[in-house]
DNA sequence: TGCAAAATAGAACGGTCGTACTATTCTGTC
DNA sequence: GACAGAATAGTACGACCGTTCTATTTTGCA
């Protein structure tokens, strides 16, 4: 038996497909029928890999989470803890949505507007991994620290937000504008803000 | 005649609805028999008044600017040239949100998210309308500038993406966290940065 | 190579969409 | 108070939606 069987495969290959789609069309307005033909499979045979539209809609979710992680965690994750780490995690962020990872740029950002007024399981998700995003971030920055090497006065949840804005800003305005300007607009600002909590190694 | 004939009245009353509604459902899947509903109209009578859906849309985004600039423009404009201003703007953008003047959230930070990849006059529409919300934005960076108030070595632009990046966050995160604390960090955040460029009076 | 099981396709369903057409009710002016 | 025109309602249409059921093809192990 192959690692992955054929209808793996092809699930793997829709939900690719679903994900860049839904940044660019929507998740909940992306039809089977659509996918179905920008797959080149018939629509119940794409439908049969999943119970029902809903289903579709999470694991959609859960395979853009899993992009998003290897895309800008696990890079960022290469970078010693402390302030590089955080610049890493913002500037991969940045790549990640400047290098179009996806066609309509970053997908929860444009998830989560999409189901911020709509109840269940798909905005669950949608929030849940968000929220992770910030956390993770937010982690960083007291890493940084409580290495000595950024300003501990600051409190951690309120940098990251700061950062977060910044990079989820660059993502909205470059889709909205389709100015590459943005990105460096958004690395600088992050960047600066960073220099200016530098401690000096005492 | 009367300042109002009854179809201006009731179109206004549709776009009201329609804008509410469009920040909760979205503007797309928000379908003339729904918004019918909740107006109490027949699809037909309610249609009438619109050329078409595309229309309706537009009419929508328009209606939508005028209340942005009724909630946040307006009242910034008492405020007195200068830092002031530039914090006016920034503190009613986020009281507009917070208050829920649209049920969910910034109605123009929903639509462009939505028509960031569908080209058409729905998306110039909001597209003009975010850029001109920027460039005024940047315009009040800019007079406090002039007025000695803001250490004039920082890009107006970038500043006012830093201003509008804090402001959209909170947005966003509330909507999707529910946090009303989000709108906390912001202002701090916005006030914080306009302070740290604050020029004494020479 | 054969064969059960997995994967895919085809056709059809009730429902809702935007829209067009026609009929009815309401408004405001003379 | 009548009457033209505006405003609203009723009905119907073809298109597409998610989903179900049944048939066909393909897969991968015995």
């Amino acid at each position: 038996m192959l690692l992955e069987t054929k209808g793996q495969r092809t699930r793997r290959a829709i939900l690719d497909r679903a994900a860049a789609l839904a940044t660019e069309e929507g998740l909940e307005p992306l039809s089977i029928g659509r996918l179905a033909e920008a797959t080149g499979m018939s629509k119940s045979g794409l439908f049969a890999h999943f119970g029902s539209k809903e289903d579709l809609k999470l694991a959609t979710v859960d395979h853009a989470a899993s992009v998003f992680v290897e895309e800008v965690i696990a890079p960022a994750r290469e970078a010693p803890k402390g302030i590089a780490r955080v610049w890493a995690l913002c500037d991969h962020m940045i790549g990640y949505s400047e290098r179009q990872v996806f066609p309509g740029g970053c997908f929860f950002a444009s998830a989560a507007f999409e189901f911020n007024n709509r109840p269940g399981p798909v905005r669950d998700a949608i929030r849940d991994n968000l929220a992770s995003w910030l956390s993770y971030l937010e982690h960083a920055v007291e890493q940084a620290q409580d290495l000595g090497e950024l300003d501990a006065r600051v409190d951690a949840g309120e940098l990251a937000f700061e950062l977060d804005a910044l990079a989820q800003a660059a993502n909205g305005q470059y889709q909205l504008f389709g100015d590459q300007a943005v990105f460096d607009r958004a690395r600088r600002a992050i960047r600066e803000r960073l220099e200016s909590l530098r401690k000096i190694a005492a």
